[in-house]
DNA sequence: TTGAAAGCGCTAACAA
DNA sequence: TTGTTAGCGCTTTCAA
């Protein structure tokens, strides 16, 4: 039978077998300060030979450091999150840093419980894509009191942090402007709210900039916007079935916007149920280029936002802020990409 | 300017603040042991002011847990995963743990890496996916020191641990087998082969399981797999270019068997570039019910297995496992289910 | 090169 | 009800 709770060796039990002082053993151990090569050798032996393994819990008690990050995101099982989440993992490994990951699910309340947790844990340093731009209070006692943060993906202006996210506003303006260009007058885009798990409705940067995109570049060429065009949803279903709606209108709109990887889905189930063929009786095109868009038939155009570098550039500005504290807070832009396909028609 | 690491009130701040030991202000915040109503009360006045937040770093060093599980998984930003480690957050975050997640890119020296840093933190246990069947000393040596281990998804017999998986031959065998009731004779299958970021080859059992459940499938119902109908591949492209040499052969497959979401990915993209139709050029069907199969043309039939609850199994395993220790290692079977769409075409 | 001792922030046993 | 004390495992002065 196996003991209950694991019970490792310490230092001073490797000093105790090695013949040595605590102190001795922790230096041949840590590799610092100066050991003679003889005892350095016979309390690696004896290390090993207990089956030492360091205690990092003690050594961040002392150091103040625990090489940890904590990650605040919605949900690692979204793709684009998952794909953040690897990149933010990647780099920061780089330096030795870990992550402990917490999930909000979009909700203020759970955002300020892992909030809590997270300090409680004296991470180093916190990776968050906040749940709602208007409350935030909890982030900002945090950064009052020393707490490094770094927001990603979207970001709350007042919070005076490093911000890493892409120009939503703009790659759905071009996205759009695109679309209008092929002559469609009347684009849908199911609407952009994000209502968190607390049920409470919150205004996130993102799904505002790219809405703020959609209806600019609709009045910029003169276009109006139906009522009913921006059905509200979150949920795969729950935009399938809006969007269904919409498709039965005789005003049905000729060009569909999905805002992100789910709005997407709900839309292509919403015209498959209708039996509308893209592009020929409505064209789609939407915001994040997953798998799975080169699969279906058309293939989709998309707005292509990298995932991964977000995390990962989140990881450098991370590890960059500790070592330059007082350096102004950045914001980093990072690139889009248009990606033509074959589920956009022109309309005469 | 802020501080420039974040330097939190102590105990013995809030105690000198409110005017009493240490001891006594530790209960008050602690809420246990006995405290006057009145001091309780200037204790956490206190504490609110000066923005204490308990330093949980201290608090495991005396007790000796951290209430942090440690997870070792390939890939976070690989669907399967990504819904596992959300089941796997969801499960221990009800009773107050958190999760460190390191991925391993199933490379045997990136585990036994992560697992030194995870032991390091001495996390309260431990999800392991294990990256090789047959190079497992490190977790072995792990359960030794007493370290609790739930392996998930794919297990190593030799390790003495609760075990969480599908069965991946029951699941495959019982698909092959329908295919071929279908009348399928020809059915192709790219090799499940697992080759870390090491680039060494790994036997894992969930790949392992499900090429036997093929190949015992097909020899069951005295049919050949004629060479090179198991294409070696890994990634998508690679898979993509094995299947797509398979597809001009002339005694090319009726069928293709994707044993995860991405051997999908990668065969329909060649059957796509070889202007192949499905189901009536080709049958596909596949392992993983990813969002995206019901998106494609025509939707995939597939076998279903419930990553979210493998993950969220694994938790309560790894929880009630904390509670009574020494009970037998338990393994727990979940059920898969096929999932029958329109991607397989009689045979005459 | 080595050792002794203090202390990180907390919990827990024991006294008062 | 409150306070004193020791100690978790480590790093880090300071002396020897």
């Amino acid at each position: 039978m196996r003991p209950v709770s694991p019970s490792r060796a310490s230092v001073s039990d490797v000093a105790r077998k090695a013949g040595v002082s605590r102190a001795t053993a922790a230096r041949a151990l840590g590799d610092y300060g100066s050991v003679s090569d003889s005892t350095k050798e016979s309390v690696r032996k004896a290390a090993a030979d207990l089956g030492y393994s360091p205690n990092s819990i003690a050594r961040s008690m002392v150091t103040g450091k625990t090489r940890t990050f904590g990650a605040l995101v919605a949900d690692v099982a979204n793709p684009f999150f998952a794909k953040l989440m690897r990149g933010f993992s990647d780099g920061v490994r780089k330096e030795g840093y870990n992550v402990i990951l917490m999930n909000t699910d979009e909700s203020v309340s759970s955002e300020v419980n892992a909030l809590g947790v997270l300090i409680g844990k004296r991470v180093d340093g916190l990776l968050v894509a906040p749940a709602s731009a208007d409350r935030y209070e909890h982030l900002q006692s945090a950064l009052d009191h020393g707490q490094l943060i770094v927001q990603v993906d979207r970001f709350i202006p007042e919070l005076e942090t490093d911000v890493v996210v892409v120009d939503n506003y703009e790659a759905s303006y071009l996205a759009v402007s695109r679309v209008i260009n092929a002559g469609h007058t009347r684009i849908a885009a199911p609407l952009l709210r994000s209502t968190g798990a607390d049920g409470h409705f919150n205004i996130v940067s993102t799904m505002d900039d790219r809405t703020r995109g959609y209806l600019n570049a609709m009045s910029d060429a003169g276009l109006e916007v139906p009522r009913g065009y921006q059905p509200p949803g979150r949920q795969r279903s729950e935009v399938a079935q809006a969007v269904g709606g919409l498709l039965r209108r005789a005003d049905r709109p000729t060009a569909l916007f999905g805002a992100d990887d789910t709005f997407m889905l709900g839309i292509i189930d919403a015209v498959r149920s209708e039996k509308l063929g893209i592009p020929e009786d409505i064209s789609v095109f939407g915001f994040d280029d997953t798998e799975w868009t080169t699969v279906v038939t058309p293939p989709l155009s998309v707005i292509s936002q990298p995932a991964y570098d977000l995390g990962l550039r989140s990881a450098q500005v991370l590890l960059q802020r500790l070592k330059s504290p007082y350096a102004e807070a950045q914001s980093h832009i990072l690139p889009t990409s248009w990606v033509e396909r074959d589920s956009i028609a022109p309309i005469a």
